[in-house]
DNA sequence: TGACATCCTCTACATCTGTGGAGATGTTAG
DNA sequence: CTAACATCTCCACAGATGTAGAGGATGTCA
């Protein structure tokens, strides 16, 4: 069901993330998480968060005079998200070469390759049965 | 060495694809080849491709009062960057979970599985030897 | 109840992105 | 040379994104 026709600036990842992790939660709290990494102000993270909101990126509810913020997708949603667009552009929605970009690219170690190894061949079995 | 710290956004895309296929070549060129997907004017085409040049997506250059254009990276380096931006702001440059999200998702066929199982060999056995 | 600390609302502004009109200029067939 | 055409240059504008200040509302603790 999951629609998820969803793409994230850097910014909005930044604050998705946080979201994720400390959910429910206010603006100041989310700009807190964030101290390290950024040094945004109030006024920042609360109008990118007010944002999201209005993109469906997160859900926003008032409690007396504090507005308290969930996210409305899930990290498998904007991942999927992030990742089709990828694939869409500049791969032309071709798999394999999208997969051999990857293992070009990365640096893996043996051990991650079999990992992906067994990965792949669950992924047949589920297939033939599904 | 490519440095690469490359990410387009759709309509760069669109341009950049054509101007891969059909370089070098002029802004009513990539107009016209893209007359089917975009009913982009002139000015929108040539406003693109311009800003492209100075983000070093293309090169320019002027034969007599023609403008000639060139991309200035290749589909590789486009791609890699695209890749790198999902990889790093969706799953925080983890591989194998990536792979793993592609997997879960697009509807591979067998064949596709089995090429995959391939390139992880081909690439193990790089790994070894290099 | 007053002094602070918090958090909120509203507004602003620069930059980037998508889109394209107006009008100048070079090019070429008669 | 001149009309017709292809291209170009310059400028504009709306919407999205990144960033934040000013000042008001609310809660808190002595």
């Amino acid at each position: 069901m999951p629609k998820s026709r969803t793409e994230l600036t850097e910014a909005e990842w930044a604050i998705i993330k946080a979201v994720w992790e400390i959910e429910p939660c206010t603006a100041p709290d989310i700009r807190q998480k964030l101290r390290r990494e950024t040094a945004w102000t109030y006024s920042t993270v609360r109008t990118m968060m007010d944002r999201m909101v209005v993109k469906g990126l997160l859900a926003a509810e008032k409690v007396r005079h504090l507005t308290i913020y969930r996210s409305a997708v899930t990290r498998e949603q904007a991942q999927r998200g992030e990742l089709f667009y990828a694939l869409k552009h500049a791969f032309n929605g071709a798999l394999t070469p999208m997969v051999q970009c990857l293992l070009d690219t990365g640096n893996l170690s043996a051990d991650e390759l079999t990992e992906l190894e067994s990965l792949i061949k669950a992924k047949k079995k589920g297939a033939k049965k599904a």
